[in-house]
RNA sequence: CGCGGGGUGGAGCAGUCGGUAGCUCGUCGGGCUCAUAACCCGAAGGUCACAGGUUCAAGUCCUGUCCCCGCAACCA
């Protein structure tokens, strides 16, 4: 036999400082996925997840627990490897970045490169919160410019720290993106990045002095190093970076970095800067995947409809939360995850027809055939059709997996369920069996049945593992699962004449949605078609004349303002950053007249103010109302009345 | 004042190199009775946000406008 070729994949390490959630859940699953897919192609797959556990933020969520960091950090890397066995996550290994194995690389590595002259000791300035101990960063800050926790002040501070040249490597970073097209996808991402670098890199601070919960650097123990340099180094200490240059040979260089979009940037640019410090091959893929937005928001602690996985996989099984996941998001851009739609995946397309499927399948062999699945002998035009289409979707699946195009090939599978469901409505099998005559039309009917589901349930054993496993149970064939290839059912006819079928089991019972909910769905939808009506009627009837009614003014809250303190908002040469007293409450406004008022010029002014308008982020700076003011292309100048602030205008 | 993504039947989404606008669900009608009220067939429903342009041909390419969402160097 021939050497299997290596295929190394990873997922991003999770940070430790809360539970997961179904975001780390949707990347943990499709890395997963894809680690199957090439497992069953024949690859020497190496497959790692892990956690970050180094920071601030956990040292001081520890200090709040009252236990030491590492107590904190492994209790919740305890859940995530619950959640990762819940899941049917086959990671080949789980690296933490507390573990000997990874400070032994990190301190080597800073060794390497610090000897190549390529770490130097320089200063960091950053907006530093004292009682808090965190530094800040500008767009961190609350609308008053204080600390996002305790919103206090906040000080410019500096610290001595250690930095790496990343700017030396700009260009050719930049050049590896620009000759290696498949090295950044989805393509959109690897525009952004070009745009990035262009733009210039900073040297990077990778160490601290504020906190020492990290690994030292190894010349100067006060530092400890940050995030990223001891972060994305996990992906060499497993495969052997020290300790098994064989190991490291074979699976080094990365074949894919399964991330977020957010942190494409790190893996695209810092990244591979390290790697070239290493004068190590860079990774050949990095994938950003989209983000989950749950019913139609963003998921966020703030706004409390962050969506825990475990409860999901209790309530519906693993499978049909990774199926759902899996089939209804599109892998680069961003989808939507809703309870609703996870019913209906999982009762139209697993219940209904996969589950039904076999089921129905398995019941007619039992009716009809006393359980035994009767060796098949000539063909009609309908059984050379149903096996070129499952010719044509085990071709299909082999050629979209190689290009992650998980959604697609799941598709492509259900098409084929579909064409099995029909192909039962096109050959009668309950009619067959009322026919002594047609006893080998049957026998072949239920043969192709049989053969269609065991190519079926390894074209989902990607998808679902679980499933794909019951499938084959059920069929009780002899070959042991675990042992299947992608070859295996690249021809017809695997399945072994005389095979005792095993009695039906529902894969997938139906979710009962309860009457009430369905008619309020309904009730909901005929709402929204109204109400889109409504939109497009009034979006005429405004067109129309340029008028707006009494009612349409009155909707406008107009008080007079008087303006207490103006400052420059930083970076922006139009924006003055208002503070205003409406008599009853005072605000802050960013309003865009730097260019003709000074902050003396329009301090202690009463003007108007939009007061209900909606409140906007302008320049990292939220403004709550607006300024009137009169302007033209060279001229602007603010209304003001001689009225006393809070004053209605109308 | 910045950057990115998006706008396609009622809902959610595909749409590659420009070449007859597709899928799933829902709705309506029919078929079937092996099956988890499941399965199969058919129909209705779209000015592809808007306005220009290029072209024999534009959802797709170009220009402009409007609207929605997100981001800004520790959120997957």
């Amino acid at each position: 036999m021939t050497e299997k070729k290596p295929y190394y994949i990873t997922t991003p390490i999770y940070y430790p400082s809360a539970k997961l959630h179904i975001g780390h859940a949707y990347c943990t699953t499709i890395a997963d996925s894809i680690a199957r897919f090439k497992r069953l192609a024949g690859y020497d797959v190496f497959f790692l997840t892990g956690s970050d556990e180094h920071g601030l933020k956990i040292q001081q969520k520890a200090e709040e627990a009252g236990v030491t960091p590492i107590e904190y950090t492994d209790k919740i890397v305890a859940s995530f490897q619950n959640l990762w066995k819940k899941l049917n996550i086959s990671n080949d290994d789980f690296i933490r970045t507390t573990q000997e194995r990874h400070i032994q690389v990190v301190q080597e590595i800073f060794r390497r490169i610090y000897a190549k002259g390529d770490i130097y000791k320089g200063k960091y300035t950053g907006l530093y919160c004292t009682p808090c101990e965190s530094y800040w960063t500008e767009h961190q800050l609350d609308e008053n410019g204080c600390c996002p926790d305790c919103h206090r002040p906040v000080q410019e501070v500096s610290e001595e720290a250690y930095f790496f040249k990343m700017s030396k490597y700009a260009d050719r970073v930049l050049k590896y993106i620009e000759d290696n097209p498949d090295f950044i996808q989805p393509v959109s991402r690897r525009n952004e990045m070009i745009n990035f670098i262009k733009q210039g890199l900073d040297d990077l601070c990778i160490s601290r002095t504020s906190f020492n919960w990290g690994i030292p650097v190894p010349t100067d123990p006060k530092h400890v190093i940050y995030v990223w340099f001891d972060a994305l180094t996990n992906y060499l200490t497993p495969i052997g970076f020290l300790d098994d240059p064989e190991k490291f040979q074979k699976y080094w260089p990365a074949d894919l970095h399964l991330v977020g979009k957010e942190i494409v940037r790190f893996h695209t640019i810092i990244w591979p800067c390290i790697l070239m410090a290493l004068d190590l091959p860079l990774p050949k893929k990095v994938y950003g995947h989209g983000w989950l937005i749950v019913d139609g928001d963003k998921m966020s602690k703030s706004k409390g409809n962050v969506v825990d996985p475990i409860a999901l996989i209790d309530e519906f099984s693993a499978d049909a939360i990774r199926y759902f996941l899996l089939r209804e998001i599109n892998l680069g851009q961003d989808g939507n995850f809703s309870r609703d739609a996870l019913i209906q995946r999982i009762n139209s397309d697993l219940a209904n027809d996969l589950g039904n499927l076999l089921h129905r399948t398995l019941n007619m062999i039992g009716k009809f055939q006393d359980g035994v699945v009767l060796a098949p002998q000539g063909e009609s035009d309908i059984d050379l059709s149903l096996r070129a289409d499952a010719k044509e979707t085990v071709d299909f699946f082999r050629d979209n997996m190689e290009n992650m195009q998980l959604s697609l090939t799941i598709k492509k599978v259900w098409a084929f369920i579909s064409r099995a469901n029909k192909y039962i409505d096109e050959t009668a099998p309950w009619a067959l069996a009322k026919d002594p005559e047609k006893k080998q039309e049957l026998a072949n009917v239920l043969y192709n049945l049989v053969e269609s589901l065991r190519t079926i349930s390894v074209l989902i054993s990607p998808f679902m593992p679980q499933t794909a496993e019951r499938i084959w149970k059920q069929l009780n064939l002899p070959q042991a699962f675990a042992d299947v290839q992608l070859t295996d059912i690249e021809t017809w006819g695997g399945t072994p004449a005389g095979l005792h079928v095993g009695t039906p089991e529902q894969l997938f019972p139906r979710i009962e949605v309860e009457k009430e909910d369905k008619e309020a769905a309904k009730a909901q939808a005929k709402q929204a078609k109204q109400a889109k009506a409504e939109k497009k009627q009034k979006q005429a009837k405004q067109a129309e004349p340029g008028e707006v009614t009494i009612d349409d003014f009155k909707k406008l809250e107009l008080r007079v303002a008087k303006v207490l303190k103006a400052e420059k908002v930083e970076k922006a040469d139009k924006l003055l950053k208002l503070t205003v007293d409406l008599g009853t409450e005072q605000r802050e406004v960013v309003s865009g007249i730097a260019k003709n008022y000074t902050i003396d010029d329009i301090v202690g002014k009463n003007v108007i103010l939009v007061a209900n308008l909606k409140p906007a982020k302008i320049r990292g700076v939220v403004s709550h109302g607006m300024i009137l003011a009169a302007a033209d292309n060279k001229d602007l100048k603010v209304v003001s009345v001689d009225m006393p602030a809070g004053t209605e205008v109308h």
